[in-house]
DNA sequence: TAACTATGTAAGGAAATCTAACATGTTATT
DNA sequence: AATAACATGTTAGATTTCCTTACATAGTTA
């Protein structure tokens, strides 16, 4: 009942064009979720599917190991970020819930 | 300055995933491209590009289509509706481009 | 020095997409 | 009624995109 999805969660963008849209290669991209930064969902016949989220998120893990952070840690801030977050964060997430129960797709599939 | 654009927007997905989401054949999906209901971009290799935007519009279109209405005259209906909206749906749009405004991506190439 | 990290590249195969063409049942038009 | 247009399926062959595996390598860590 809690915790609605929107377009920006949904897993639906090819490995191809997150490279497009992330400026990472493909390599890197596969290499990351090697090193269980990155989950994305797989088609039937295998070819992986991003969301928003997630390439959000790599350009995240981008930053960091530009600044010459190894996926060992990143992959530990994660899990730490995971468990507690700020009051504000957590105030600011639920708002956003709100705005897209109120003004998300009418009767569409992504609610 | 005005008019950014957001997630819903972005030409990400393709044919067969749209083809998922939408219930629609990739037969039907090109065939309204060809009507010009709907306009996807492509990739340099030629594949489609398709926005939610463009998902939810298809399955408006697919509605009609159950309901009889030729393409040629969802295509009127269409540019009929893109020139005069309601002053409540531009309104609701305005308010919706306040809010991607304000909880959106944070400095994300997707604002 | 030996292992590990991060990434590139190549090979071969499988999946996904493309266009064009033909088939067909259903609606319009003449 | 005959003809045309509409909407969709299917097939075929070509091209693009994606997959995994493996090897190479420069830099870092142990």
């Amino acid at each position: 009942m809690a915790n609605e999805t929107s377009y920006k969660d949904k897993k639906v963008i090819t490995i191809g064009i997150v490279s497009e849209l992330t400026g990472l290669s493909e390599r890197q991209i596969r290499y990351y979720e090697e090193r269980k930064l990155i989950f994305p969902d797989r088609t039937p016949g295998g070819s992986r599917k991003y969301s928003f989220s997630d390439v959000e998120l790599l350009m995240e893990i981008a930053e960091k190991i530009e600044d010459g952070v190894q996926t060992h840690e990143i992959r530990k801030e994660m899990t730490r970020s995971k468990k507690k977050l700020t009051p504000e964060e957590a105030k600011r997430r639920m708002i956003q819930g709100q705005l897209n129960v109120q003004f998300g797709l009418r009767k569409g599939p992504f609610s």
